[in-house]
DNA sequence: GATCGTTATGTCAGCGTTACCACGAATGGC
DNA sequence: GCCATTCGTGGTAACGCTGACATAACGATC
């Protein structure tokens, strides 16, 4: 009835009638109810955003930003968190679709093929963010890791360092730190700086503690070493600990480098050098992706699949 | 149809029958749709859960064990952040309330008055969890500050120490610091041990910074002080970081203890003793709650409010 | 004042489920 | 072999909304 279309700003309701039909709302405390919407109007106003980790700080910041950028468009996100894990993440969309989203936003990488197929018959736009899978499975929106790997080690370089270690502190769920590595050896190439140095940090339970191990590690097998790259700022504190422990002045006498600009790289004494990336941009390329997509399919046509790499760049602090 | 009942693992159905309808699901690609199902049945299988920040580790793991307990159950957990502003409180909740969740979760403390109108007129279980309210809306789940304020002193007092600060560094955006504060107020009388010493850490962008500028104005105007309370591990470090710089033996000459048991300060060195608090313990219990409240409901009798304070113990480390 | 165009409001059906009831078949007790 | 009971299945009517269309109201135009 005409209460419908008061309640939708565009829809031609006659100034009277819509304060009158807002005035019987608020008496009466009417709250819409949107499954009824939804199935009516075969819009569920739900976007599924699907993340590895929500005990990381950029998934999270992405994450709200594309829910503050659907928010002005009346759409909501549900937030899922996938632990990293396939068998889960199959799950999870499993029950998500059963909600209709409109869209569904994951990270990229790997997928069981039960999820692959899950998704294709959606028929909603997908969009995989982060890691490049070799085919993504529509849009993708993901960190160029390779080029920031080059970044920090130009960065290094033009410091005067020249024996450039790397450190993997990471449970790789999403395989942008392979990318992130590979990036690293590539690089080295590139700039002639000698063959790759790669540890991993091991099992420890947390990021910080990887970073120390990997750190030790490294020095150990490559005593030289006078730069690290780590894979996080967490582990990389971790490492400025492990190096503050062996008396190593940083960054005298070795340089370290996390990845993410997370808080607490910026208030150590002296101020973890990092990679920086945009999360918050990035979430909002993506829900501006998912608006155009879900506008293109109004129209009757069919968006091109979007496969674009956002800059990581150099933030120089104390530990370079 | 037989179709739905198939579906519902109590509901009475032949295994032959049930069999061939899943053969047909999974032929056919059906996915069932939970906006019909929550229209027809009035259950929305859906879980609103407010927190202040997702960016406090702790909320989210509060989140997840409501998660996990809820989805035994095949209810999802619509996740909210409102970003500790009343008027986004209130916003969210007048969205959220249109898809009828069976249960809100919010943070307690303050909320605006449409805030409580809105939640009552609901008629479903609220939850408040974190900072107790005067008055609780419905159900109250919390820690109690004041008890772990009086366990942290009595720790330091076991230590020797006699002149104890404080440092509030937080965005103290649930009211829960203020009553840690007062606990440490009250403790320190109740054991005789001076009076109290509370500085703020002031507008600094990160909890770290805010935590090491805190113990600076502290010790600017306490120069004595043998031992620190911060409210969050994340100032805490930052503590620890502020010491370092003015050469202050930890713990030597000045104990520190933060708050909450974060990764990073149980990898610091020295590791940061701190309150801890069993984030995931008080999900499951709010879960519990809800199911519970959920079910008394349904067998027409009304659930008594719960009024739970869940224990704060002090997990001694390097830093005391 | 009849005609047209425009805008505002009303009518109706249907979205995909599930609650409820009705029915037929199988089972069991006597 | 009859009735009572249980079990499994099918039919039907909502649930609360919106899209499409029909109609009403209102000016403007001739």
């Amino acid at each position: 009835m005409t209460v419908s279309r008061a309640l939708k700003p565009e829809s031609p309701v006659s100034p009277v009638t819509r304060r009158r039909v807002l005035e019987a709302i608020d008496k009466l405390g009417y709250v819409p109810d949107m499954s009824a919407g939804a199935l009516s109007s075969r819009r569920s106003r739900l976007v599924a955003v699907l993340i590895p980790s929500l005990l990381h700080p950029k998934n999270v910041e992405t994450a709200q930003a594309i829910s503050d950028t659907l928010a002005t468009r009346d759409i909501q996100v549900l937030l899922v968190d996938t632990q990293g894990r396939l068998d889960r993440e199959e799950r999870m969309i499993e029950t998500v679709l059963r909600r209709r989203p409109e869209a569904i936003v994951l990270p990229g990488g790997m997928h069981s093929d039960r999820t692959a197929i899950l998704l294709r018959r959606a028929q909603v736009p997908i969009i995989e963010i982060g890691a490049r899978p070799q085919k993504p499975i529509e849009h993708f929106i993901g960190l160029s890791m390779r080029l920031g790997a080059r970044a920090v080690l130009e960065h290094l370089r033009a410091k005067g360092r020249s024996r450039i270690g790397f450190v993997d502190a990471g449970a790789d769920i999403t395989g942008q730190i392979s990318d992130y590595a590979e990036g690293y050896a590539q690089a080295l190439r590139d700039l002639d700086l000698g063959a790759p140095r790669i540890v991993s940090g091991g099992r420890a339970e947390s990021p910080y503690e990887r970073g120390g191990r990997g750190l030790a590690r490294l020095l150990d097998a490559h005593p030289d070493t006078d730069a690290v790259l780590f894979t996080c700022d967490r582990s990389g504190v971790g490492g400025l600990i492990e190096a503050r422990r062996r008396r190593m002045d940083v960054p005298e006498r070795l340089s370290l480098v996390g990845f993410g600009n997370f808080d607490v790289g910026r208030d150590m004494v002296p101020a973890l050098t990092t990679a920086g990336i945009n999360a918050a941009g990035m979430g909002a390329e993506v829900a501006k992706t998912i608006l155009t997509a879900l506008e293109t399919r109004e129209r009757g046509s069919v968006m091109p699949p979007l496969d674009r790499l956002l800059d990581i760049h150099v933030i120089p602090r104390g530990t370079s």
